[in-house]
DNA sequence: GTAGGATTTGAGCAATATGGTCAAATCTCT
DNA sequence: AGAGATTTGACCATATTGCTCAAATCCTAC
């Protein structure tokens, strides 16, 4: 039986289960992509025969989406997916994007126009842990309100490429 | 005088231009990060030389956040950032998904609960750009209504990296 | 049209990284 | 304790990197 990067059945899709070896990997790659295997090795703390095989295996796997940054959360057992507008008081604002960083779940925050002053995208692995981190996040000073929209379907992943594209066609 | 990789003072933060061999050079990147400069050079037809300083330039630049796959649209002049809220009418979502995908302004789609039926990231130069490409989206057929929302400022761009230290403390 | 400045190119070179193998050592779970 | 898998360290051939340099090319401004 494999430690690392063992398979699961139990998810919608294929689920995943990291050890620290991968994490350390992954994050390492998440900071420069283009590191080198060697130094991957001293990151993680493995020699680098181990950790050439632990990338190929995370590349394989398609955590890494195509060898890079993009990882795919869905397979590490993150399925929900929420984007969350916050009503907040602006003496207060500081304080509260201070705290909402300070949540793992909370992947970005942006301050936006109209009436919820703030919006956050929120990941989870079920509607249970969501439940907890809203708590979390309506129990921080400053927020007066909130709104949860879930994102059940992903049409159209983030992508920049049709932009740049268009970007070169026109511009010049 | 460069002609690629130029700095205007025109925008809010300072901009940058660039030219076809920078453009091939960033898609290739957001394909595989993790690409070879000689592949990198092919890619974009220039000697193997060439590519490595325009590489070097654009990590300099930080239109690569630290080497990788990230492109950071606002230095290239991509100042207005919105999400739209569609409602459309059911039967006809995976054509207006289709059409949606087409426009290279269009930056992420999530089908949602609640009210809209369609979430979407979109980007733009400048607030006109915007209203065009709102125009052009509300005349997709089967898109019934439409809000859309600023956002002012990014108080927290896209992470992941701190939810992995969580899953590497807690799930094991 | 031409001069001057910047960029690109091709070549060449040393240092390093990669990808692969292998046997021994280690780890995990039964 | 034993079987199976993984890791390690060593080794090797090949490929890639980072660098220099002079010549060629491109671009802009005059």
């Amino acid at each position: 039986m494999v430690k690392s990067l063992a398979f699961d059945g139990i998810g919608s899709a294929q689920m995943v289960r990291l050890d620290e070896v991968d994490l350390k990997i992954l994050l390492a790659l998440i900071r420069d992509p283009r590191i080198q295997v060697s130094e991957l090795a001293d990151e993680a703390g493995v020699a680098r025969n181990t950790a050439q095989s632990r990338l190929r295996r995370l590349q394989r796997a398609e955590i890494l989406r195509e060898g890079g940054r993009d990882i795919d959360l869905g397979l590490l057992g993150y399925d929900v997916l929420a984007f969350v507008t916050l009503e907040v008081n602006h003496r207060e604002l500081d304080a509260v994007v201070t705290s909402l960083r300070q949540i793992p779940n909370v992947l970005e925050i942006h301050e936006t126009s109209g009436r919820g002053d703030l919006w956050v995208r929120l990941i989870a692995t079920d509607t249970h842990q969501l439940q907890l981190v809203l708590r979390q996040i309506l129990r921080i000073k400053g927020v007066t309100r909130s709104e949860t929209t879930f994102a059940l379907h992903s049409h159209l992943a983030y992508r920049a490429s049709p932009l740049l594209e268009h970007y070169a066609e026109h511009d010049h």
